[in-house]
RNA sequence: GCGCGAUUAGCUCAGUUGGUUAGAGCGCGUCUUUGACGUAGACGAGGCCAGAGGUUCGAAUCCUCUAUCGCGCACCA
């Protein structure tokens, strides 16, 4: 065979615009994507074993940049490896509605264009906006993945909002507050007075501040703080049972002093919460309005007292600072103070924390608020229960099945380090804030008339509204449907009792697919969606949501810098791929960078694959012009004792490579073949042909087939990794019964 | 405060359970090459693997401490 009878294109350098979209085409076409569709057409057992992973939903705000590029590539050779090792492979796809991301998002364009708020459009409007939004992210969303060469099943695509989402949500939120485990209750929380809306712990931002530590006095005692304009309520004075300075006052003790608006009676706490070495060992409490004080408060039953608004304004309570906003009336209550000789001193430059809202908001003022929590400590009887350690009708509590679903190894968290965070974050855990003042999201369902309260999936009548039953205005935290996401896409609830194992079919996916083999998101996200999702799945159904997480690492700009809107260095995966195709993209994100480690985006390494791309076309146009196909016998058998020795140490290399790949070491196996296809397999074996080409005997024939023996199995090799061009290289290749490579076995 | 990382060539980073002269990409130097590929090839320069101590026949790798940087958690008002 001739130059002349080669691929056109083959005689040209790789272009990977000729080549990506044309595959991608073909591979949906195939429907290899779908695992019941593989077994339909005969690719894959229908007894073979499964493989299941979610990506992560990327949030509808806009695009995707380079992080899901990078998080993408990673799962998508996970799960080609794992279709080549011909399991029954199902990556289900799916975006996030991200609540409070979204609705920021949308309010922040609709000011500005149109100079009008929410209310101005109203909840029903407003959401029509909103959708209308998230569903242009969305498309362009989708657009981006397929250029990346994903290959997730789309005909099983979920949107965190849809109907069958809604219905998983509603029925989770029923099960766990007929379990008691959902709750109302009128709790500290984190208030955002610029969103109007509650945010939980995890969505809190702690920034350092520098700031004044007024010492003022409080009748006989002398308190510290940083927040004086918070203190007009404050009518008890705690201090550690066990400090001699204050022996002489007891638990309870009333004391009539002289305050910012007059007289007023104290009583005197002992909480051994109190740090004696800070300040002068004493403090008054606030309860509404901070979280320590409203522990304390809870502890000795005290009475709590409102001082802040909503807005952030002060209260009657505030005499004649009341409406002042808290930033404004600070220096007029600290005047005022001052004037009646309660302050002591003022000492500047204390560093203190003042937690902002990470969800672009505001400054955190926290409140005392009726809300909705999940109750993670209570305890209750688990139905049933596949997570060793916790028996079916066994007590336990939801931070219980969270610690053992890992430390029984159930889960397996990569690299294991982040274990011992998840642990931390566990033992510290509060019950989680789970209703949200927006409007995007899943409605809670919630309806009340009167005294009566109604839980339930569906609205308490058909014309409930009619019937003087209003439902709960909150929006439910965007992670409670996240964290169901595992199995509320593969059909639960509908499917729960009736999913049959081995049974093709979207109907049986809980029962073939669940729990998943692996997830891979980053490790921002371990607590706000991987601890969650041990949580509900454990709860709901009573086993882990996946087997492995392979936590990974967060992908920063070539200075090491977080990508973000403020400094501008966001790159568009797109436009990547446009300068050098999709496979060399995804090899440079993925080829050494080990679990859990950040990575500084390079352009010139997404080069280097480029050329790497190049070489590995141009490996095949010289073995396809020096063999002859027709002469090519996939039985060949008469090697030369070097090709032999050659053919054992590729194999052994190949050995190595299925090892890393068995354990998730792909920035590994990647090296190794990069090396091996470049270095040795291309300078050294293709190179010394060309001399055992000049004679035309045995040795030649041997060498021939090795070298074409060699290509097929790196081509097949480096399919996880660069999808598209190995594909394209697999066509033209000398092989009988060819199947697409998607579907062909890894090499070994 | 508690905890977790990182520190390896000019730059960005690998080095999986400790094992012969420590690797890659990019950059740099010299040379080669016009029948796979100049998007190439050959050769090379460049590293007391942050510092100190320890374990070991043997340490970039394990232990202890220190320094610097980064991150997570935390009810010091």
């Amino acid at each position: 065979m001739g130059a002349s009878s080669l691929p056109e294109k083959l005689l040209k350098p790789y272009d990977p615009k000729q080549t990506e979209s044309e595959i991608y085409k073909a591979w949906e076409k195939s429907g290899f994507f779908n695992p019941d569709k593989c077994v339909e057409v005969g690719v894959v057992n229908k007894d073979a074993d499964t493989f299941s992973m979610v990506l992560p939903p990327p949030n509808v705000t806009g695009t995707l940049h380079l992080g899901h590029a990078f998080e993408s590539a990673l799962q998508d050779a996970i799960v080609r490896y794992a279709r080549m090792n011909g399991k029954k492979t199902l990556w289900v796809p799916g975006t996030d509605h991200a609540a409070i991301a979204t609705q920021e998002k949308v309010e922040k364009v609709l000011y500005k264009t149109e100079g009008k708020t929410r209310h101005d459009f109203g909840r029903n409007e407003f959401l029509d906006r909103v959708n209308k939004f998230a569903e242009q992210s969305h498309n362009t969303i989708v657009n981006q993945i397929y250029k990346l060469g994903a290959s997730l099943d789309w005909s099983r695509e979920a949107f965190t909002l849809d109907d069958k989402r809604t219905l998983a949500v509603r029925t989770a939120f029923l099960k766990m507050y007929d379990a008691g485990l959902i709750y109302q209750g009128e709790r500290i929380v984190n208030w955002d007075p610029k969103l109007q809306t509650t945010v939980s712990d995890d969505e809190i931002d702690w920034i350092d501040e520098t700031t004044n530590l007024y010492y003022l006095k409080y009748g006989p005692f002398i308190i510290a703080t940083a927040r004086p304009e918070t203190k007009f309520g404050d009518k008890y004075v705690v201090m550690h049972p066990e400090d001699k300075r204050y022996s002489q006052y007891k638990h309870r003790d009333n004391i009539t002093l002289e305050w910012i608006n007059g007289p007023i009676i104290a009583t005197v706490i002992k909480d051994s919460v109190i740090d004696m070495e800070f300040g002068t060992g004493v403090m008054t409490v606030t309860p509404w309005h901070d979280a320590t004080d409203f522990d304390i408060a809870e502890r000795h039953n005290l009475k709590k007292e409102q001082i802040i608004d909503l807005s952030g304004k002060l209260l009657p309570n505030a005499g004649e600072f009341a409406g002042l906003h808290i930033k404004k009336a600070r220096p007029l209550i600290v005047e005022r103070m001052q004037q009646k000789g309660l302050v002591e001193k003022i000492d500047n430059g204390y560093l203190h924390r003042i937690a902002t809202n990470s969800r672009g908001g505001g400054s955190i003022e926290p409140q005392i608020l009726k809300q909705w929590f999940v109750d993670v400590n209570k305890e209750f009887a688990i139905k049933k229960s596949q997570i060793k350690g916790i028996d079916s009708g066994a007590i336990t509590s939801l931070k219980q099945i969270m610690r053992l679903s890992v430390t029984n190894g159930q889960v397996k968290i990569i690299p294991e380090r982040f274990e011992k965070v998840y642990f931390h974050w566990i033992d510290n855990l509060r019950d989680w804030c789970i209703s949200r003042q927006l409007w995007y999201g899943h409605q809670i369902p919630v309806w009340y008339k009167g005294d009566r309260v109604y839980v339930g999936i569906e609205p308490p009548a058909v014309s409930w509204q009619d019937d003087g039953w209003i439902q709960d205005s909150d929006t439910l935290d965007t992670w409670f449907s996240s964290a169901l996401w595992t199995f509320s896409t593969l059909g639960w609830p509908e499917f729960a009792n009736s999913a049959k194992k081995g049974e093709l079919g979207p109907e049986n996916d809980l029962a073939n697919f669940h729990p998943t083999t692996i997830i891979d998101p980053g490790y921002e996200i371990l607590f706000f969606w991987v601890a969650r999702m041990v949580l509900m799945s454990g709860f709901l159904l009573g086993e882990v949501p996946f087997k492995t997480a392979y936590i990974h690492g967060i992908l920063r700009d070539s200075k090491g810098r977080k990508f973000s809107k403020s400094l501008d260095n966001g790159v568009d995966p797109l436009e990547m791929i446009d300068r050098y195709g999709a496979d060399a993209l995804r090899m440079s994100l993925i080829i050494g960078v080990g679990p859990g480690n950040d990575s500084a985006f390079s352009e010139q390494k997404v080069k280097a694959y480029k050329l790497f791309a190049n070489k590995l076309w141009n490996i095949t146009r010289f073995i396809l012009t020096n063999i002859e196909t027709a002469e090519y016998d996939e039985n060949f058998s008469d090697w030369t004792k070097v090709d032999t020795t050659i053919r054992g140490e590729r194999d052994n290399m190949l050995k190595d490579i299925t090892d890393d790949m068995n354990n998730y070491r792909l920035y590994m196996a990647t090296e190794k073949l990069y090396q091996y296809v470049w270095r040795t397999f291309a300078d050294k074996v293709i190179e010394e042909s060309k001399e055992i080409f000049k004679d035309n005997n045995k040795a030649g024939a041997s060498r021939r087939h090795l070298l074409v023996e060699t290509l097929k199995k790196m081509t097949a090799a480096l399919h996880p990794f660069m999808p598209f061009i190995t594909e394209e290289i697999w066509s033209m290749l000398p092989i009988k019964n060819r199947k697409m490579l998607i579907v062909e076995r890894w090499p070994e």
